[in-house]
DNA sequence: CGGTATCCGATAGGATACTG
DNA sequence: CAGTATCCTATCGGATACCG
């Protein structure tokens, strides 16, 4: 019946859609990807990830950082060390992760197949 | 070791990047989840997924019947009917829809319990 | 090293009106 | 019903320059 299909369909369009809000653009699920080998300094963020600007990435660290993904560490030693880790909560993205790449490598395949 | 960490991050940000590139935007994982269950008319898309305009859906089924995950469909009956389905490959879309939906129920309790 | 400030163009996305 | 046309704003994201 259509009347099921729509609670259904509502059912997943509802968290589907909180976690779009969260990691939407070009660059967040990248920033973490790089982050999930182990925490890093800004520097070597810019290096992981190809093609992003300073700019781009200051602004994504703090949102990520505003969501809870990510954590922003201060190491007081001369000169001063800064280091970006992700957060238990952002380690349960791993499922999303995976997913996303086995499907993106499937979707390359078949792209340059055509 | 860092050399193996960076080319062991390439292997997983190239193919997220490119999925990332197809499935990008707010609308368009909604609007497979609305197909998932069949498919459906113009109308009926617009009423499933929430907030989105005629415009937007205008645009978005055709960037996914361009990029092969949306077939539309033309029912020569008088009066013409159009329907759009998901194409096998979008079909393979579902493991991201899954981890999707389920860490965004997981995000949604956690934000919602701070 | 780890950013911020400023500026700019391109795209996303919404509102409204209209059409065959 | 299934869209298109037009217009508009907001946000994305790049370039460049600069700072402590």
């Amino acid at each position: 019946m259509d009347e099921r299909n729509h609670v259904q369909c509502l059912g997943i369009l509802r968290p589907v859609r909180d976690a779009l809000d969260v990691l939407n653009g070009k660059w967040k699920l990248p920033i973490i990807i790089a982050l999930t080998f182990g925490e890093k300094r800004f520097g070597e963020i810019v290096k992981e990830v190809e093609g992003i600007t300073d700019r781009m990435l200051s602004k994504e660290l703090r949102d990520l950082e505003i969501n809870g993904l990510v954590k922003r560490t201060v190491y007081d030693t001369y000169p001063v060390k800064i280091t970006y880790a992700l957060t238990p909560h952002s380690q349960s993205l791993n499922g999303v992760i995976e997913a996303l790449r086995s499907w993106g490598e499937l979707h390359g395949k078949k792209v340059r197949s055509e």
